[in-house]
RNA sequence: GCGGGCGUGGUGAAAUUGGUAGACACGCAAGAUUUAGGUUCUUGUGGCGCAAGCUGUGGGGGUUCAAGUCCCUCCGCCCGCACCA
């Protein structure tokens, strides 16, 4: 050790980010100006809903957000990184439930106070364009969206079969039906037909289906789950004449016209509207229907559900050969896919056969695998779904399934054609449109007015916005605008008679569907202000939870088309770049039997690994570790971020979540990577004086410190451009392990390259510990603000070495190393190898079979 | 059931996409500094072995000069969808 030791003090780290974060808001240093004629670039982090405090999964997202934001602004950028609420929604009409206390009010301080909490992790946010989605100012425009898709024919009512929950007297989303039961009451949902308002995302499925090949920036498993989702298949429609009955012909959808001949039977779905029909004569299949539906919704009872069927005597006649076909009424048949109606084919169906060997009907093969044999194959419990040949099936026998399809729909197309009305080629989707009418109170209000003599009107653009009443109780269950004494008695805006308001309010799922947009025009008057949104959108970089791969992205995008169809953009696809982040997981304690949970802060620790034993503090008494898990509120196993920022700061909790986890991989919060993340704090503060106390000296460019440092912004730089965050701070590790190694051996001359190696190290400090970086950087005597600093100028020739030093393996195996030329022709390599002591022992005086020589890899000699 | 992903030291993980497996960090061990603890610094740290060396990326097999990476197969875990005709 040479060097003599600098006097150095800790750095605390409450005042210095204070200090900083009031620096960067009296510059306005994060304030965008949409007429900034440099390059823009928009990144959004899926935004809060304000339950009252972040939690670390937060502050995940917003790092690295924000170390996106903070890399981009130093790249030349200029960037818009904003923030606001999704801010409707149930949980605040619980608390008021519970609390007494108004949603508005609950919501609005929960925002307050969550805002306090951002502002102390120091984000680069734009807060001058905050908002939430229940200002009025923002439903506003969201009425006047929603009465433009109602205009263009994207928005329209219908009557829908609907989760109803009769204790809290509302409809419930699939998602908040658990085992057929609400997940906030408990109790039965029941199934009820509601007149509701639908957005027509169906019209749109195929170009969200094909707009996902062009998301290459999408993590393919999101794109997976929405081609999934909207669940395209290619089939036909096919009509079945009735047998001696004067109906319309029976429709039904499939997507194995080839196995047509195996039919053995038809079914409709319990409500097919035949079904109904015939039900209403037949007290036997009335009954029948009422069970099917009392089963249905809840996930054991579809898995354990037996097929069941009913005959309903009806037959019709087979499209292709001379027969007929008994039509079933069955429970396993959905009515909202295809026609809800199906043919079945026991031998290629699992379901079909199933049914067929439960009520004795015919399995007749048609598809027959490489392997079978003609006259032998039996299909007995086990339907053949694979690939294979047609057989007994008439003028499709030889043909392959495809060619066999192609027949058939031709076949049955030209039978249409001749008026014989019997099949037609369709696309079916699984996706639905998508029902956006909740009878609550805390959500944007729909701009409808329903009268008994004009139907439902929309409400006069000069009459919006339809503010929410500020006086409502909570005391009775059910939808409190419905029961407001005064709020909707209003007069039709059509004929002047006594009409009521539509008291629905619409999914908040609509509220987060055009946030995004409203960002990019601060105070706009339309929802976006074309101009504005066309410069910015789509989103370059959004990050956020994989929870939302479907829901949320799927309606964002379907709203991205919908607002360009209405012109309020010129835009497809909202979000380039979709970066989904892992949980932030951590044990959780309990009492044995997973019913009491403990805080970690009750506790206390004793042993490692296997013998590691927990103690409650108060009592003594011993608690048992549990699963590392989802930080949950029952479980009691969240950490406050708060508590982080007080004692350590929020430049260790940032450094914290974006070290070691790779961002899309869960991480596991615990007390000692904290402490690890903490110390590397103190450990840049020490260096930072170290490297003051240097005073200025030459820079000598070719010291070997410059190259490192050179090196590891350039390959900082990729790997935040590829959001590889825990690969950029493994980076830094390794320049700030260099920087000690010169400081502990420095000779004079060497200071300089140690003060412009320690300089770009702030600078790719700067996106993750912006205050520590800052503070370091005005230590060193700068008089600029390191946050307003372009990155450095990567020096290319810094990277490459003269040099290589190659392995050199013999039969595969390591064996010695050689140092080369990097430029070095192959011949003059193998020659060197070749004349190695270790090489010359291996071949034995012989000549090697082979020689590989990959430049600047590794040699390969093979004996 | 269908679809997708993953499996690397005591731990979190790297591996330039077929080219030195374990970068970086945590932990641990030994030593130094400190009044003590923490802090800090140095050295070591996949396993076996005194060593030369051998071995090693869930198991087995294959392709290749070369496999964590590609192919086949089995095992285990995770996620999504789920009677979608």
């Amino acid at each position: 050790m040479t060097s003599a030791k600098v006097q150095t003090e800790r750095y605390n780290p409450q005042a210095v980010e204070t200090n900083w974060q009031k620096v960067w808001n009296d510059k306005d240093l994060f304030k965008t100006d949409n007429a900034d004629p440099r390059e823009k670039y928009y990144v959004l982090e899926m935004f809060p809903y304000p339950s009252g405090r972040i939690h670390v999964g937060h502050v995940r997202n917003y790092a690295m957000g924000d170390v996106v934001a903070r890399f981009k602004r130093a790249k030349g950028f200029n960037v818009l990184h904003p923030m606001g609420w999704d801010a409707f929604g149930m949980p605040a009409e619980n608390a008021a439930m519970k609390n007494k206390v108004h949603p508005k009010d609950w919501t609005y301080e929960n925002i307050a106070s969550m805002r306090g909490q951002l502002k102390s992790m120091g984000l680069s946010l734009d807060w001058t364009r905050e908002f939430a989605t229940c200002d009025v100012a923002y439903y506003h425009q969201q009425q006047k969206l929603f009465l433009d898709f109602l205009k263009a024919g994207i928005a329209y009512r219908k009557k829908s079969k609907v989760n109803w929950d009769p204790e809290d007297q509302t409809v419930l989303a699939n998602e908040q039906v658990i085992d057929g039961k609400g997940w906030r009451s408990g109790v039965e949902v029941e199934q009820r037909e509601l007149t509701q308002w639908f957005f027509k995302i169906t019209d749109y499925a195929e170009e969200l289906l094909k707009g996902l090949e062009g998301l290459n920036r999408w993590p393919d498993k999101v794109r997976l789950m929405q081609k999934n989702w909207i669940g395209k298949s290619e089939g036909m429609s096919v009509r079945f004449a009735f047998d001696g009955e004067d109906r319309d012909p029976l429709e039904i959808f499939t997507t194995r016209q080839d196995t047509l001949f195996g039919a053995s039977f038809m079914a409709l779905s319990p409500d097919h509207p035949l079904s109904k029909e015939l039900a209403e004569g037949n007290t036997d299949l009335a009954e029948f229907v009422a069970e099917c539906r009392r089963h249905g919704t809840s996930v054991v009872a579809v898995e354990t559900a037996e097929k069941r069927g009913f005959d309903t005597g009806l037959r019709v006649k087979h499209p292709l050969e001379d027969r007929t076909l008994p039509v079933y009424v069955a429970n396993f048949v959905l009515m909202d896919y295809g026609t809800g109606a199906i043919f079945g084919c026991p031998a290629h169906d699992q379901r079909d056969l199933d049914f067929a060997n439960k009520y004795g009907l015919p399995v007749t093969p048609v598809v027959l695998p490489s392997d079978g044999d003609a006259h032998n194959f039996k299909i007995l419990e086990e339907a053949y779904t694979g690939p294979g040949t047609i057989f007994n099936s008439d003028f499709l026998n030889g043909l392959s399934i495809e060619d066999a399809k192609k027949t058939v729909a031709d076949k049955l197309e030209k039978a249409q054609l001749a008026g014989a009305q019997q099949g037609t080629r369709q696309v079916n989707y699984r996706l639905r449109d998508w029902g956006i009418s909740r009878q609550r109170y805390w959500g944007c209000p729909i701009p409808i007015i329903h009268c008994d003599a004009c139907g439902p009107q929309p409400v006069p653009e000069d009459q919006l916005p339809v503010e929410l009443p500020g006086d409502i109780d909570f005391e009775k269950p059910g939808n409190p605008l419905d029961r407001h004494a005064s709020w909707k008695h209003v007069e039709c805006p059509a004929c002047g008679k006594d009409a009521v308001r539509e008291t629905d309010t619409m999914d908040t799922f609509v509220d987060s569907s055009w946030y995004f947009a409203r960002f990019t025009a601060p105070d706009a008057p339309t929802p976006t202000q074309p101009d504005d949104a066309n410069g910015w959108l789509p989103v370059n970089q959004y990050i956020g939870g994989v929870e939302h791969a479907i829901l949320h992205l799927l309606y964002s995008r379907f709203f991205a088309r919908a607002m360009s169809q209405c012109e309020h953009m010129e835009i497809s696809e909202p979000f380039e770049g979709l970066f989904t982040q892992g949980m932030v997981v951590h044990e959780a304690y309990h009492d044995g039997q997973e019913r009491i949970w403990y805080a970690p802060a009750e506790l206390r620790f004793e042993g490692e690994g296997s013998d590691r034993k927990a103690f409650l503090v108060d009592s003594g008494q011993e608690v048992s570790i549990g699963k590392i898990e989802k930080m949950s509120k029952s479980k009691r196993n969240t950490v406050d971020p708060d508590d982080i920022i007080r004692s350590y700061g929020a430049d260790t909790a940032r450094w914290f979540v974006l070290s070691d986890s790779p961002p899309e991989r869960d991480v596991i919060w615990t007390d000692a990577g904290v402490e690890g993340a903490h110390r590397f704090v103190q450990r840049v503060w020490r260096l930072a004086q170290e490297v003051a106390a240097l005073g200025e000296g030459t820079s000598a460019a070719d010291h070997a410190l410059t190259a490192i440092a050179h090196k590891a912004l350039n390959s900082i730089e990729t790997d935040i451009d590829g959001l590889r965050f825990n690969r950029a701070v493994a980076q830094i590790y390794e320049l700030a392990n260099g920087i000690s190694s010169s400081l502990a051996k420095k000779s004079d001359g060497d200071t300089g390259a140690i003060r412009d190696a320690f300089g770009m190290m702030l600078q790719a400090l700067a996106p993750m510990m912006p205050h520590l970086a800052e503070e370091c950087w005005a230590h060193l005597g700068h008089s600029d603000l390191l946050a307003s600093r372009p990155w450095p100028t990567i020096d290319e020739s810094l990277l490459s070495e003269d040099t290589v030093t190659l392995p050199v393996q013999i039969n595969g195996k390591r064996r010695a190393e050689i140092s080369v030329a990097a430029d070095a022709a192959k011949s003059d390599v193998e020659a060197a190898v070749l004349a190695m002591p270790a090489v010359q022992k291996a071949l034995d005086g012989g000549a090697p079979k082979k020689i590989i020589v990959v430049p600047g890899r590794i040699v390969n000699v093979v004996v």
